[in-house]
DNA sequence: CTGAAAGCGCTTACAG
DNA sequence: CTGAAAGCGCTTACAG
């Protein structure tokens, strides 16, 4: 039995049978001899509507097994509760795996946004690709959501294009003071002098750097900083011939990274990684070499990955809590949705010390 | 300057000034002297247009920022070009870590929805929740993929109420001869019995089973069916004082049914987790009593997830191809969706040997 | 508190 | 190949 759309005959609308078809909030409203606006009305729970009416209509829409068309209500009032996430990947091979770091704050965000009522659209972008349309003008998301690492320099014309269309975004990255777009990061400064710190308590006094060091990749660069100023306070110059570039944060690049550091022949003590994926590369390397961890070399990562603690040994790294990460890029967004006032902002970072870092440490 | 939807005065019509506003399939019409049809035609590539026209169309579309609006096209059209994944979790606590191996899928699915050119909507729900309705009711997804492990018994009413419906819908999991709807998964017998073979290869004589083994939980049922076939090959009967239940994927769960499996005071020799997660555990409480792995006690899971091969020891595991996993169940769901004939498959797995289950070997 | 009407921006028969 | 028209299923002024 098809439902018309228009109404039924009476024979149709004393008929209590419950359609195969969809329902419409016509037959609802036919079902309950209201009309379809007080039935639209009744469903988004406008007080307009009287209680004994609003009950009588969602008995109706329960038996009919209703649910509002979202393209329809999300055509008529041009916002569709949804939010966008774009996981921007270096152009690498396609089935390589994700950051797990990424896939954390993927689940974060995920949660977030159901939590706050919002459905969330996934989406991997090239970073070449013009993304910067598809989901504003298409109307499909309200927002955007980006996320991944990639050549800052490069993308930051669509950045710039973005916010010139109004559209609503935020960048989880580092937070820069001429960027042209909202972004929330963590505090890569801190963490970056926190492992150098430590990893120079331990009596380390050569810490090579394993990551980019430009303003091309702002958040390792970040990491960097933090590293040279940790030296600086103990009276160090850091020495460019440990610092060997790793722009993409993958296990082979940490592993090229220390082998390149290798044939240097300059000595360190020390690895300071700028992501757990390039310090398990490059822990990978050490022991292709038969170099020990922690005795001959102290190593260190930065993301706290859930692998890292299970490590042989376990990693010294920088957690960055992605739950918080999630709700607040979640949060933010929403907040430039509702066009209230807003704020690029550092989250905090917690050094986690384990033994890939300590000296003369026994088994844990 | 808001462009007016129907023909505007002539002024404007000659007026090439971009608008602010969003543009509409109308304003590309004033602009290029055209129909709204055609433009709707042209911008579809639609064969009923001539080369020429299209080109103009395009031209003016690209020069205006001109994006078809989905939630108008979907509505008009009666489908939406995404997918909905809908990700079950256990109702425990809402900060735990999502299970690696569903985040391998979720990436795996991910790329296969855009490869397809399809949108993927992203979704936690509880097994509670009444989600049946709510992505296809609401024409929000023109499909659903069902993922995460949980109690199959409790939630096969609403698989058949799916069904019944006409819902679209793709299960990730057992396949099982009484099942009200479409799934896929791996050959969870077959990695089960390979598991416990190569363990009884190795020397083994008391292989335990951490898991749960009821048709709960189809999948762990599958693995543990294999494990027995295998030790009834060699001519053991299964003890099922060797048995642990172990419902959820979690490290704690793995944690807690080692110790359970001690109390009990039965001698064991190797240990079979039904999944990754629950061998970390495992080999955590082993670890806890001293007992040493895989000297004492050989270990092994199930999914290789990315930390299987970091452990110490690495970890003997069953492989699921999570990208062939994740292709095969958004093509078999899209075919659904085109009334394309359709099957359940099983898909193949690979035993990974590594050093947590080798008697006798050195560091490697 | 309720209803009649307009209209969101498209796609798609229908007619030529 | 192109255009005029209908209509997808809602939300929301407007009027009472």
């Amino acid at each position: 039995m098809t439902l018309l759309r228009r109404p039924p005959p009476a024979v149709r609308a004393t008929s209590l049978q419950v359609p195969k078809g969809k329902a419409t909030s016509f037959d609802i409203a036919h079902l309950t001899g209201v009309s379809q606006s007080t039935v639209s009305r009744a469903l988004r729970d406008s007080p307009l509507v009287s209680e004994e009416t609003r009950q009588r209509i969602k008995a109706a829409a329960d038996q009919l097994n209703y649910k509002v068309d979202k393209n329809a209500s999300n055509l008529r009032s041009q916002h569709s509760g949804t939010l966008a996430l774009l996981l921007f990947e270096d152009p690498t091979a396609d089935d390589s795996h994700i950051n797990p770091f990424f896939l954390s704050m993927l689940g974060s965000i995920t949660r977030a946004c159901a939590l706050r009522g919002y459905d969330l659209l996934m989406s991997f972008q090239q970073l070449s690709y013009d993304w910067h349309a598809d989901y504003a003008d298409t109307k499909k998301a309200d927002g955007i959501i980006l996320l991944g690492y990639g050549d800052y320099l490069a993308y930051r014309d669509k950045l710039q294009k973005l916010a010139a269309q109004g559209m609503r975004s935020v960048r989880w990255g580092a937070v820069l003071p001429d960027q042209p777009d909202l972004s929330i990061g963590c505090d890569n400064f801190q963490g970056g002098q926190a492992i150098a710190a430590h990893l120079l308590d331990q009596g380390c006094k050569r810490v090579a750097f394993l990551g980019d060091a430009s303003s091309h990749y702002p958040e390792f660069f970040e990491r960097y900083h933090g590293y040279t100023a940790a030296l600086e306070q103990a009276g160090i110059v850091a020495d460019p011939a440990l610092q060997v570039d790793a722009a993409e944060s993958t296990e082979q690049a940490g592993y090229n990274a220390l082998e390149t550091l290798l044939v240097r022949k300059v000595p360190f003590d020390a690895v300071f990684a700028a992501s757990d994926l390039i310090a398990i590369g490059a822990m990978r390397a050490l022991a292709d070499h038969g170099i020990k961890v922690p005795e001959q070399v102290a190593v260190a990562g930065f993301d706290d990955i859930p692998m890292a603690r299970f490590l042989n040994p376990p990693l010294t790294t920088v957690l960055q809590d992605t739950k918080l990460a999630g709700e607040t890029l979640v949060d933010t967004l929403l907040q430039l949705i509702r066009n209230e006032p807003v704020e690029t902002r550092l989250l905090p970072v917690r050094l986690v010390v384990r033994r890939s870092s300590q000296f003369g440490s026994r088994q844990a």
